[in-house]
DNA sequence: GATGAATGAGCGTTCATTCAT
DNA sequence: AATGAATGAACGCTCATTCAT
């Protein structure tokens, strides 16, 4: 039973912490602040986490998790090449919006420098990704509907880059200004970005016909 | 001539603010540190700029506009299509490889929450390649050449993300071990991801033929 | 028979605390070190003792009553006061030995400012020393033993002082390289050393003959 | 005249520091205290010092090096052996008088466990005085003055210990209180317990006549 | 009675910002 | 105008002490 309450403040804990790591960045967080916003003292934190760089790595460890437990999921669907496409950006928009934190603190580690945990678990997160959509593309090449004169690996690279801005731009503030900013009253149609993203992903990727 | 020595201060000033934010982001930058590099006090730096914000706005306008300037040449081409895409895409990376400050500038705003001032510098120079893509992207319908389908707007959001994340990929550390990730032994053929990038956004943008 | 238990207890806990507040010092040494040390929980701690200055007070106790206990012994003995000055030193030394926290407990004392109690403890056992102490060299000036020109208290405080040293010098690690520096070779020399004070001690107290 | 002023207010922030950490140990002293006291803000000691350690090394040098000055003084004396040790007591008991902080900071270095920098510091005066009295009683022992039997190393170590105490007596609250336990009624003639003590060494180190 | 998780005051330390010189 | 010493709020973190279980 304690260790169940344990689990349950637990994660209240690492809500607050990725909440405000998303919201303010690492360096402007506040260890105080997050303690507060859990509704718990200082001192827990330390009773849990070695430090903030610690604590900061294990909100991460969180996001990230949630993120690859859904990127399993691509592995089991049995479709088409462009319906796989269009099926993975319609996940990967839906989780977004579902985890926007997660997103964030992703996005987070993209700038600072961090401790060796928090690097290592972005590069954990990022071989996954890499290793899945090699797959794919090189599966794509086998099955001969890549299109000529695409290395798989390059394509792989393009394909998760385009997956990263759609997350960013649903999620960072400065992305989603800046989608605003091209897109005018398309802005809010979701479903049209989505079906343009697939179309140029295709025509970028699939061989034609 | 007292101007024309502010004038040659100031540069050196902001070029040691932009290579101390570039290299250890808003935060874990130093305002004595700045002024010791820059070969003055803090107290001019507090003459000239109202607080650590407004000088991070300064150097960020100062990187933009090299950056802005730059995309004023995209214009005055007069090229096919297809070899505009590989120019931009050429000329970027060039840039990118001259300027790493002011790309990694550009990519710490895309973080932390700044002041109104930077955030208004970043619009305004989305709203460039905004406007400059955007208006490119028409031409092309314009002249039948965007493929079917694709809406101008989000080719041109498109494409800047494409942009956006060569550049990244060049500059920021995050996205440099990304690449090497994809990438594996490719990594070091700058030529040959140009190209396929070149063929990817064909692909994704252009009529076939 | 929950009295024994606890009795026993008690020593544990006393032993832990006095190994701790020896080895760190009262500031640096830690509750909670101590009662994980000793095998409970740090309420039973406070159950017992107010807080860490009366838990220390109640440690300096313990090894302030040993050391008084031994002092006990003097008063048995039916020497030659020569004989006596040796023995005293030579049972001093080998207390030192046997209960090195309890010297070091006794100098922690001589440092820091502690509370009322603890302070108590410590005029207690200077009181004890100092009336032995005194008796002794009294009743040395009254079978007119004692050096002309001596007076029994001057004696008294000097050869406890010349006792404190000692002990320290086996315990203390300041007054350990002290004396290393001091004696150089000769450091490991104990019986030698000890040979070496009771001369002088000898020399400053008794008459010649 | 900037050099002046650094070393005016050097002054009063060492001597200010010196006191927190006489009176309350190295660990109970807080940085923040002693600049509220030196009338200065926190930062100004973290300008001059590279932490707190660093700042109690400070400490210490400053009032080492008084009391190694004072030392000096001893060598260009031309008296006799019972003389130089009257005089030595005096000086020694004078200055305990004049500088309380410097022989308290002196015993605090005793107890807790230091920093590399004041280990040294403290190693270097003990090495100071071990040298000298070392010197002095192999000079005794040429004479033919020292008592026979006592090596002259035992005699250095014998007598320094001697002085320490007497040190301590007159500044260490502890030492005090036990001061005033043993001699009660004479405890505030300081007179003639330097004649005693001289009395004692004499006894304990030299040839009688 | 015993536990040990939780508390939170208070520490050492940093650094953007100010202002006397 | 230029300096850089001084400021002090605010941070991360510790640990003696408490109290719900």
């Amino acid at each position: 039973m304690l260790e169940k309450l344990s689990e349950e403040k637990l994660k209240v804990i690492l809500e607050a912490g990725s909440r405000e790591f998303a919201e303010k960045g690492f360096e402007k967080a506040s260890m105080k602040n997050i303690a507060n916003n859990a509704g718990i003292s200082v001192g827990v934190m330390y009773k849990y986490y070695k430090n903030k760089d610690d604590f900061f790595s294990a909100c991460l460890e969180d996001s990230l998790r949630v993120l690859s437990d859904k990127m399993d999921e691509f592995h089991s669907w049995n479709t088409t090449p462009r319906e796989r496409i269009r099926r993975i950006l319609s996940v990967v928009l839906t989780f977004s919006k579902e985890h926007p934190d997660a997103i964030r603190l992703y996005h987070e580690i993209t700038s600072s420098t961090f401790s060796e945990k928090a690097r290592e678990l972005a590069t954990r997160i990022e071989g996954i990704s890499a290793r899945t959509y090699n797959d794919y593309m090189a599966a794509l090449k086998e099955a001969n509907l890549l299109k000529e004169d695409i290395i798989p690996e390059a394509a792989a690279l393009f394909f998760d880059s385009c997956l990263m801005m759609l997350q960013f731009s649903y999620n960072v503030e400065y992305f989603d200004e800046r989608k605003k900013l091209y897109l005018g009253k398309l802005y809010e149609n979701d479903e049209e970005l989505l079906n343009q993203m697939m179309l140029m992903l295709d025509g970028a990727l699939l061989r034609r016909d």
